[in-house]
DNA sequence: CATAATACTATACATAACATAGTACTATGT
DNA sequence: ACATAGTACTATGTTATGTATAGTATTATG
């Protein structure tokens, strides 16, 4: 991928990233940074921490998140948990719904232009 | 749609509707931005002109697009249309392969995580 | 003759992805 | 005992795109 398409592609994220955090949380219950940037390289997606991290803090300021440190009982470096807000789990839907709509657009767009 | 939803929807449009420009002028050879504007309203997608010219004009800046003047032969305004260069033939089926593994990489979340 | 529709230009703003640097603790190998 | 890699988070600045808004100019309609 050379640098134009990788500006592009860092165009295209904008948005999609939030849905999938709240996507996976609302799976999982609830789940701290750096094991979403693993979860994510799972799916195909590399989200590194200069991305990641500053998005939780976002989300968490928008009232999308809630969130709360854990220490591990069995010793290790304290995590903080998110998990969706009551507004993230009304946005989530609606934005998934969105992006449907999208992709259909482009459907059309392929076939009838 | 309220205003959070509405901003999310601005965000997760980047790059995306550059992608559908390409998309509609490599299906038709040609047009300009009016046309453009009435074939997304078409599409589902209500796209405006102070989104719409600015991208022509910084996809045209960027080498996507070339571009000339054409004055309609039974009078009216004269319009601006667009084509592909090479840059954007090259551009464009990487584009939709990265949208469908972002698509791809959604449904993996959506069934694993 | 006024209004709406067609068609484009130009400027300024808000926001998210990304890069980068920094902090701090744990586990592993030698 | 010590260096290295891995885990885990914070903070700041840059860049690019969608959007809003205002302005210009022509044609068609009632």
């Amino acid at each position: 991928m050379n640098e134009v398409e990788q500006k592009w592609l860092a165009q295209l994220r904008k948005g999609f990233l939030e849905m999938c955090v709240l996507v996976v949380l609302r799976e999982q219950g609830s789940s701290y940074g750096f094991a979403l940037i693993q979860q994510f390289q799972a799916s195909g997606m590399e989200v590194n921490e200069g991305t990641l991290y500053p998005m939780l803090n976002r989300m968490h300021k928008n009232g999308w998140l809630e969130s709360n440190w854990e220490t591990p009982t069995d010793s290790g470096h304290p995590r903080r948990f998110y998990s969706l807000s009551k507004l993230g789990s009304r946005l989530l839907p609606a934005m998934i719904d969105t992006f449907r709509q999208q992709q259909a657009a482009l459907a059309y767009l392929l076939e009838k232009s």
